[in-house]
DNA sequence: CTTGACTCTCCACCTAGGGGAGAGTGCATC
DNA sequence: GATGCACTCTCCCCTAGGTGGAGAGTCAAG
């Protein structure tokens, strides 16, 4: 054992499941790609956590968000967590991926407006246009 | 080539790839899914595709840059060929999706307003160690 | 007939995880 | 010490929507 003495107390990975709200599968998957570590074992082979784990855990959730890819993301953990300031590429990657996001916003209203328009245009074709009686939505979709 | 029946024309998945933007691979794999299905095959085994392909995909096109999954597709392109009058369902479906693809246009915009927000914390880390900046995301997110 | 481009099927791989099997561990209780 | 139960381990297969390659066969021009 370490002589950690100061809030030496670690979770286990279903306690970390617990408080992040991610699963325990997902953890799993976290530690073999590399993004977060355990700061240990335990003599049965149980991943040991510090509470650390928990601000990288919620980074990777807002980069994933960003559907910034794991090994980008670990990239950026690694940099994080070695004290070398990332603030600049980290920026600049978010800058990029914001911009990004405003790319696909204007795509995703592009679209919408096209399929007004497809609706529209549908109203007009051959099948007997159904939206003479009211055009209620069946929304029952899903 | 000129004394052909341009009835007859059929056209194999490389001129359809070219002529629709999409891969061979692509092609060859809706077939499978069952979206699209070639008139016939040649003596060696060739798909052999009309005209008319071109219109399903690019309504496949149009459904899949909605996310609609691909057997919901393929129902949709079924009943559009039987000449049942789909029009009721499929806009209703596309009425819901648009719906859904406005949810996510306001999320996207937030996502990219929280990253701003998160741009400007960091500005004031002033270069240093990024360690533990910006601790507001954390529960910011979802 | 030969050549080269095209196409065929089949299989593996990708992302970001999820499901489950079968075995082992941690801890409280008897 | 023994038992019970929840938890965790590793390993393998599965998903959607394709992509890539291997090896074999086909088509059309020269």
């Amino acid at each position: 054992m370490e002589s950690q003495v100061a809030l030496a107390q670690t979770l286990k990975i279903g306690e970390v499941a617990n408080r992040s709200g991610l699963t325990v599968k997902t953890i799993r998957f976290y530690c073999d790609e590399g993004l977060i570590r355990p700061i240990s074992r335990s003599d049965g082979g149980y991943r040991l956590f510090a509470d650390g784990v928990f601000s990288e855990l919620a980074l990777i959730r807002t980069l994933r968000a960003m559907e910034i890819p794991l090994p980008d993301v670990r990239q950026i953990l690694e940099a994080r967590r070695s004290g070398v300031c990332t603030c600049t590429d980290l920026k600049a990657r978010i800058r990029s991926k914001a911009g990004e996001i405003g790319d696909r916003i204007t795509a995703m209203q592009n679209l919408q407006s096209e399929l007004f328009a497809l609706l529209n245009s549908w109203e007009a074709c051959g099948g007997r246009t159904p939206a003479a009686a009211a055009p209620e939505l069946v929304g029952a979709n899903r």
